[in-house]
DNA sequence: GCCAACGTTGGC
DNA sequence: GCCAACGTTGGC
């Protein structure tokens, strides 16, 4: 089982709004990057998803969610009205792949990107040194350290 | 709102 | 296939 990281703007999408989702989940539409496309067909139902809030006053970790289900062709890219509509995908060729996530946690206390860049053992993360891709690998090693910053086990519950 | 970083596009 | 122009991301 593998760990990703996801980003959102609290703004557009945050962790009470995939919350409020439940067991439903929500496709995670419009990623129009290549590198991030190819992480997310690597994604499985099961991985556990670190969801991070971008562009906003305190940027970090807020919350754990899982894949529910496996990449798949996103039709947004083939519709005009769509935000999301890329002229240069057609019906037989849809350049772009999203999955679905479902909610598992909200951390009481988020860890800001302060705090990860604080943290000497994380400064591979790709979250910090290829901070555009905004979907990306978290390492068994990454996914223990920010656990025990975030004072979590592995399934996002509370240690006391 | 500024702007650095960087991915994408398209002319040549 | 190079690279300048352009658009987007996202921290600050």
């Amino acid at each position: 089982m593998a760990v990703w990281l996801l980003k959102t703007e609290p703004g557009e999408f945050s962790i009470d709004d995939l919350a409020e989702r439940g067991s439903d989940g929500e496709p995670w539409n419009g990623i129009r990057n290549y590198q991030a496309r190819n992480f997310l067909r690597e994604m499985q139902v099961g991985d556990l998803v670190l969801i991070y809030h971008s562009a906003c006053a305190t940027p970090g970790i807020v919350g754990l969610a899982e894949v529910i289900r496996d990449a798949y062709p996103d039709p947004d890219a083939l519709n005009p009205e769509s935000r999301y509509f890329d002229p240069k995908s057609h019906a037989d060729n849809i350049r772009w792949s999203l999955i679905d996530v479902r909610f598992l946690q909200k951390y009481s206390a988020p860890l800001s990107l302060k705090a990860i860049k604080a943290e000497p053992s994380l400064g591979e993360m790709k979250l910090v040194n290829s901070s555009r891709l905004s979907v990306s690998p978290v390492t068994e090693a990454e996914y223990q350290t920010l656990c025990s910053l975030l004072h979590v086990d592995a399934m996002g519950n509370a240690l006391d």
